[in-house]
DNA sequence: GACGTTACATACTGATCGGTATGTAATGCC
DNA sequence: GGCATTACATACCGATCAGTATGTAACGTC
């Protein structure tokens, strides 16, 4: 490092925190083994991030967020054609992802398993993330249903929390199996869900 | 407490430990705080169980996963109609579900996703429960088939996979969420999903 | 009823944790 | 080019952690 360039710190120290948060968690998350990894001390972590608390909700809200809004939420809003769009994220999701990603799993989910009974700050931030892609797919499949492309009798909302909660579930289930085939069998599943709304209407089982 | 019932100091300690494990996670519940609810000491602990993973495995094989086995394996593997076997458990289990429940989540979810990149043992014992678990499933989905009861098209064993990947997706994004209703939104679709597989082909959308 | 064993209680240890107080060098401003 | 201010580094602190060493009382066996 020739000379002082904090934005750079800054963003080295939050990618390290988020690599390690990924891999630990948050609270077994050590302080010292961030610092290590990026060869900076202290001093420059409590200059940037007043307490680990802050450093954990920076990388909730500058790592976690901004890459799913770049990796789904945008592609999905600013498509035209939102149903194919799903499906191909979906299929897409299932095909690039390989063993390490299945290992640590999802960090948004990781993140909320933990620490959501635990700490009001976390649950807050997370949920603004968690809704914000629950809305992002039920625009998406009201967007589709205006379409005609999937039926009038599906209730987007609660589709689109079902796809969340199922893409959530496949990664923690496959994660447990450290199976990347397991995740794909799983994610496929999902995608054939998805792709039967647009066909029949579905039996009312209630 | 009359007299020393070594059984009963197990088991109050167990259960303590399933509940601190269940609200804090198995690597921040502290053996403190488990032994202030028993009122017991350290001697106790230590002398049921040799380490902290002692007792962390003892929680998962001889609560949770005999829990599991109790109010869901069991009942299905004896059910001469697994189908609606299965569509009654997934309904009771939307119904059941309290707050408290959604608050703390699945602790088989809970400690999939915190213990099974960080410690093989763990892992291989919360493995063993998936897969019974998977098993159940696809051997009740099988049986359903073999009645006729859903197409012969349908993959028992990677539905069975994706209905237990779903299953915990929406605890777990309730459980983020704080909301018994959505919860049970989540669920109403996984038995519609189940539902469908009774009647119709499914496209093939490969 | 002595006696070895089981079932605990008490007191302590080293390691690690997040956080802080203080020191210092580079930077931007005039 | 002095001079605050920013951007770090270093050294230290109290709290908490899992685990252990030791003591002691109840128990089963004869």
């Amino acid at each position: 490092m020739a000379t002082k360039q904090p934005d750079t710190t800054r963003d080295t120290i939050l990618d390290a925190a988020f690599c390690e948060i990924h891999r630990q968690g948050y609270q077994a998350a050590s302080i010292v083994n961030i610092l290590a990894k990026t060869g900076l001390t202290k001093g420059a972590l409590y200059h940037h991030f007043p307490a680990k608390q802050d450093l954990g909700l920076a990388v909730v809200d500058e790592i976690i967020r901004a890459g799913l809004q770049a990796m789904v939420f945008d592609p999905l809003r600013e498509s035209d054609d939102p149903f194919d769009t799903l499906l191909e994220i979906i299929g897409r999701k299932a095909e690039r992802t390989d063993l390490d990603n299945v290992r640590l799993g999802c960090p948004l989910n990781n993140l909320m398993q933990e620490m959501s009974p635990l700490d009001e700050d976390f649950k807050n931030r997370l949920l603004v993330i968690l809704k914000a892609w629950q809305d992002t797919f039920a625009d998406a499949l009201w967007r589709a249903q205006q379409q005609g492309r999937i039926g009038r009798e599906v209730d987007t909302r609660a589709a689109a929390l079902f796809i969340v909660s199922a893409w959530e579930g496949c990664m923690g289930v496959a994660k447990n199996m450290q199976s990347v085939k397991a995740y794909r069998m799983c994610m496929q599943q999902l995608r054939d869900y998805v792709a039967g709304l647009q066909v029949a209407a579905r039996r009312k089982t209630a």
